[in-house]
RNA sequence: GGGCGUUUAGCUCAGUUGGCUAGAGCAUCAGCUCGACAAGCUGAGGGUCGCAGGUUCGACUCCUGCAACGCCCA
């Protein structure tokens, strides 16, 4: 297959050429075999909600970075694609798209009906995603790739979720969480956003319980959310008031003093109004503490309950009334007032839907908001409202239903994080097990390295973060630290359903079953508690002992574990008969994300893990291992520092349970994308841009190249983005719209065109609504596409030379200086960009490879070799120069293929036609592919310092000689003569370099000698102690003006370095090594400002 | 409220254990269509390193305080 090359560089049309050879030769894929060194990186599943932005570009490509590089070392690598389900927020597109599109909720389809929609969808957004993955040249092996509802990872969550249930680290408990009442789904704190809103403050009167006289009548509260009285179940006071407040007064007192004058009239303002309270409030707080130490009651209005008063320092007397209602099911800092006072109780006054539950008596059935103001409208009537005050409230929204969140008490499923006494079996069954004190624990120890040792004694392998260890190590241990239980039960109907069978039951039901499920219950592939009121778990053996005797309580609750699904069916009929049920919920999303590093490879028996039509099986064939053995642990994990406690400390927990070792030894933690305003890309907020917008402007390989060139270490990185006005009529110039200040538009996600005012949509999910969409553009990438254009072109212009070229070893030492100084250079680049990448620096990598590829090879080793094959060059010179040529610019298309590899695959078929064998003293091992060939290493006999020496001072000379002829507007096509006025090693430098010195300044003859006569129309270039005289060129004033502004310039340097010297100070105590640099340093000077000097007495 | 981070040229960012005149790309200006490349070549201009102190012979770099911005947790 001869190919031509294009004049041009046009990355539209050799993109996907590059794309379709890849992958009809499968050339990403992995398969086990007999090598020992692995590389094996776990993508951060993207979610199938929709499609990937700029953000999943980054890291995308630094995990491609890293696999292509590993790959050209000779690594077996495996890359392991996939997607997750992502429950609630696929669940929630799909169930807008519902309503929208066929006005349908979810209970009109059913559950299996919603699943399978939400199946389609999830297809289709796979497929968008691994379009938009291919187009960036992701190299993973596709036939591998995964999603989290595969039937692997449920066998995986499946197994977990069994095993972590029979250890008891599975439980149901108390929580108060997120209510999306829209949705009717708790929500993760990550899913909700504040918002503004205009509300009221509803101050409010309990009536005391028959009070005393002197006593307070009633006790006044305040609250935003009057309707959730109803589920009150104590007021509370601060125990102390007069010591609370009086210390609020001290500490404002001293904030007064330190303020500054801008501030301090508000913080007297402050001390003022706390003052009052001192003298107005405060008696009857005392008065309100003693009667709750006497444990008095008020009555709760409307629903006529008794409850009690409670000291507690959450009741601040520096805030509102003092007294605060205590709403334990409705409020988080209420909640925490509970856990302290357990006596109190909770009352659930909301159902589901938001409506007031059974609890809320004559307001049961009404939606929220109309039972507050029926609440207030009857507190009014009682006259038990003090005063109603506005207030703007910051209130949680859900990010999904974009509706306000109730916090509502519920049940929910958790994972025990926390210590457990007798610690918890990691590994279990494995050759790797071992025992820690808790699963948090484990992932501690994971990073501090003090796992124990496997049984053979070895040292078990830690996690390390990169590239800043202990910044990032300090954010995963110090959430780890806090061994919060993990909710994972979701009231969804996407997901992983939790495998439980559970309901409440009378005893002597169940002690009637015994002789049924008895022998069932005790299997080993069946897991069952039964909880008795009082919260004892104990298993069913016991139950059946321990509920016969007298006091047993009349009813417990009971749950069931299958392992296999399949019993889900037979022995789930049984239990529902007996009245159980299998729970409604699903698990949270990150539950099978955590298992994704060893569900993906088969855990728990790749044996028998089930593959879909044309994937690659995960079983041992009698040849090679299985996925699972050859690859877990893997390598590295890249993703970005948001989800290091989300998702990175959870699968080194689960890895830990499961297998008794970390899924990975280094986590990478790359750059967050931001916008032109500073804020986090995200599809959420709308400002995420496709990478296939800029793929279809600059190319892929320039996105590539853009991304890798802006992640340098721990900075964030602001990409400031355009949209295509899509409003400009053809012929007009295109119109670009900065998206950090343009005008936003109707839905999040547009923008207004400024122009013609009409609204754009940059994240195409608007056609719908009429709204026109645009496409995204950075001037950022416009560097990339300037690299790979320059690429593009160098790579032509070796190739009109290298026709018929051959190899054959060479002598380093005997090649022209020009040869030996880029093969010296091309050694220190590959060695920096190793060495670079190894640091996880991917932007210090290209930009060793960019400079040596731009400033050395194409700006000087390509020009200087020009005059060896021009017609009728020496040929034997000829050849050499094609041979180091070919070599330079084989190792150079290795050496940037893991930055730019549609570009360099493309080159390299080009150089393998013509010429096939290359190498400078050895033959390079040849690859038809070039994503398959070795990475370069360079060889030992390249490096050349004396000639690096030699060509650096040749090319000050050219600058020195380019800068004059600029300044004396000599036209670029005139020779010039020079004399050079030089001796010692000067001037042999000069000599060994005279002839590219003259190519490369435009120079037709040099002379050099010690003493160079100058003639009256020269110019004169001052190098060090050395001089040249270019013929021909000079008007003298200007001449004299610009040497002596030179002179100027030298003696200041001077004076700087001479102050420097003769400071006593510095000559005592710099080490001596720093004041010789500065003496050779001034010397240098001092004898270029001589010359200098000597120039412009010449021109007198 | 707690923790972490950032602040260097018009823009986006480098700057190793403190030590040459603080760098790069883009943008700007001047000149160049000379056989790979105008997405280019040659040259030039541009910075009180956020502010105020301190340590040191010497501070972009270390310490303290302040300010602005961002992220995470509550």
């Amino acid at each position: 297959m001869s190919t031509e090359l294009p004049t041009k560089y046009d990355p539209q049309t050799l993109e996907p050429a590059v794309t379709a050879r890849w992958l009809d030769h499968k050339a990403f894929a992995a398969l086990p075999d007999g090598r020992a060194n692995r590389y094996v990186v776990m993508m951060p599943l993207p979610n199938v909600t929709g499609a990937l932005h700029m953000g999943h570009a980054m890291d995308n490509v630094m995990q491609d970075l890293l696999i292509r590089w590993h790959r050209m070392q000779g690594d077996n690598t495996l890359w392991q694609a996939g997607t997750d389900h992502a429950g609630i927020a696929t669940q929630a597109v799909v169930e807008k798209r519902l309503k929208e599109i066929e006005n349908k909720t979810r209970h009109d389809v059913g559950r299996a009906g919603l699943v399978q929609r939400i199946h389609d969808w999830a297809a289709q957004s796979k497929k968008r995603i691994v379009g938009q993955q291919q187009a960036m040249g992701c190299s993973c092996d596709w036939d591998r790739a995964r999603f989290t509802m595969d039937d692997v990872c449920a066998r995986s969550v499946r197994h977990t979720f069994f095993a972590m249930f029979k250890d008891g680290l599975i439980f149901r408990g108390n929580r108060l969480v997120n209510w999306d009442c829209a949705l009717q789904t708790a929500v993760a704190d990550d899913e909700l956003y504040k918002a503004t809103v205009q509300g009221k403050f509803h101050y409010l009167r309990y009536p005391v319980v028959a009070a005393a006289a002197g006593e307070p009548q009633h006790v006044v509260v305040a609250t935003t959310r009057p309707e959730t009285m109803l589920g009150d179940t104590a007021v509370a006071v601060h125990p102390e008031p007069t010591k609370a407040l009086r210390a609020a007064v001290e500490a404002q007192r001293r904030t007064v003093a330190d303020a500054p004058a801008k501030e301090r009239a508000d913080a007297e303002r402050e001390l003022e109004r706390l003052e009052q309270r001192l003298r107005d409030l405060l008696p009857t707080l005392e008065r309100i503490a003693q009667m709750a130490k006497a444990g008095r009651k008020v009555k709760l209005p409307l629903v006529d309950r008794e409850i009690p008063i409670v000291l507690d320092a959450w009741a601040d007397p520096s805030l509102g009334t003092g007294c605060v209602k205590i709403t334990p099911a409705h409020d988080p800092n209420d909640y925490q007032v509970w856990q302290r006072h357990p006596q109190i109780g909770a009352v659930n006054v909301l159902n589901p839907d938001g409506t007031i539950s059974d609890q809320g008596g004559p307001y049961r059935g009404q939606d929220r908001f109309v039972a507050r103001k029926n609440v207030m409208a009857d507190l009014e009537r009682l006259g038990l409202v003090e005063r109603i005050e506005d207030r703007t409230i910051e209130i949680d929204h859900s990010d999904r239903s974009k509706t306000i969140v109730e916090p509502y008490l519920s049940k929910q499923w958790f994972v025990r994080m926390g210590d457990v006494e007798g610690g918890v079996v990691m590994g279990r069954g494995t050759n790797k097990e071992f025992r820690s004190a808790g699963l948090a624990q484990a992932a501690l120890d994971a990073s501090a390295g003090t796992l124990p040792p496997f049984a053979d004694g070895s040292a078990r392998k830690a996690v390390a973060f990169h590239p800043d260890p202990e910044r990032y190590r300090k954010m995963y241990d110090q959430w780890l630290a806090e061994k919060r239980d993990w909710c994972i039960s979701r009231q969804l109907w996407w997901g992983h359903r939790i495998p439980v069978w559970r309901g409440d039951m009378a005893t002597n039901r169940l002690l009637m079953l015994e002789p049924m499920l008895g022998s069932q219950l005790a299997r080993n592939d069946v897991a069952a508690w039964v909880l008795l009121p009082d919260g004892t778990r104990l298993s069913p053996k016991d139950a059946f002992a321990q509920c016969k005797g007298p006091g047993a309580p009349t009813s417990v609750e009971v749950q069931v574990c299958f392992l296999d699904a399949k019993n889900d069916e037979m022995l789930g009929a049984i239990l529902q008969g007996a009245g159980l049920q299998l729970d409604p919920d699903v698990l949270d999303t990150w539950f099978s994300s955590a298992l994704w590093p060893h569900s993906t490879l088969g855990w728990p028996d790749p044996q028998t893990a089930k593959v879909d039509p044309g994937q690659t099986s995960l079983a041992a064939n009698g040849i090679t291992p299985d996925a699972l053995s050859y690859w877990y642990p893997g390598s590295c994990l890249v993703t970005g520092r948001d989800i290091i406690t989300l998702w990175v400390a959870r699968m080194v927990m689960t890895g830990l349970y499961n297998l008794g070792d970390v899924p990975f030894t280094s986590v990478f933690l790359h750059a967050t994308i931001l916008d032109g305003k500073g804020e986090r890309m995200s599809k959420s907020k709308g400002n995420g841009i496709d990478p296939l917008d800029i793929i279809q402007r600059y190319g892929a390989d320039a996105l590539r190249y853009v991304v890798c060139e802006l992640q340098t270490g721990t900075q964030d990185i602001r990409l400031p983005v355009q949209a295509i006005s899509p409003f400009t009529k053809p012929g007009e110039p295109e119109q670009l719209v900065d998206l950090a200040t343009a005008k936003p538009g109707p839905y999040l996600g547009t923008f207004l065109d400024p122009a013609t005012k009409q609204p754009m949509d940059l994240i195409g999910q608007y056609t719908a609504e009429g709204i026109t969409p645009a496409k995204a553009t950075s001037e950022r990438f416009a560097v990339g596409g300037n690299f790979c254009n320059k690429l593009f072109n160098a790579a032509r212009f070796a190739f009109l030379n290298l026709e018929g070229t051959a190899f054959r070893p060479l002598e380093v030492g005997k090649l022209p200086i020009e040869d030996r100084w880029i093969l010296s250079r091309l050694q220190a680049a590959i060695a920096s960009v190793q060495k670079s990448l190894e640091a996880y620096n991917p932007s210090a990598a290209i930009g060793t490879a960019r400079d040596f590829f731009w400033n050395e090879l194409c700006d000087w080793y390509l020009e200087m070799v020009k005059p060896r094959f021009k017609d009728g060059a020496d040929a034997a010179g000829r050849a050499d120069a094609q041979q180091v040529l070919a070599a330079v610019m084989d190792q150079t298309l290795r050496l940037l293929h893991p930055f730019v590899p549609f570009l360099t695959e493309t080159l390299w078929t080009k150089l393998n036609e013509l010429a096939p064998r290359r190498g400078v003293v050895t033959e390079f091992v040849p690859s038809a592919m070039l994503v398959q060939a070795k990475w370069p290493t360079g060889d030992a006999r390249w490096p050349a310092p004396s000639i690096e020496r030699d060509i650096a001072s040749m090319r000050d000379w050219c600058v020195a000689i380019r800068e004059t002829r600029a300044r004396y507007q000599v036209p670029p096509r005139d020779r010039l003569v020079a004399r050079f006025s030089a001796a010692g090693d000067a001037a042999t430098t000069l000599r060994a370099t005279a002839s590219l010195l003259a190519h490369m300044s435009g120079l037709a003859e040099i002379t050099i000698d010690t003493n160079a006569e100058r003639t009256p129309d020269s110019a004169t270039v001052v190098l060090g102690a050395c001089k040249a005289f270019l013929l021909g060129v000079v008007d003298l004033a200007k001449e004299k003006a610009r040497l002596d502004k030179e002179a100027e310039k030298l003696r200041s340097q001077i004076a700087g370095i001479e102050k420097k010297l003769g400071n006593e100070g510095f000559v005592a105590k710099a080490p001596p090594a720093v004041i010789e640099k500065e003496r050779a340093a001034l010397a240098a000077l001092q004898a270029q400002l001589a010359g200098v000097e000597q120039s412009l007495r010449d021109l007198a």
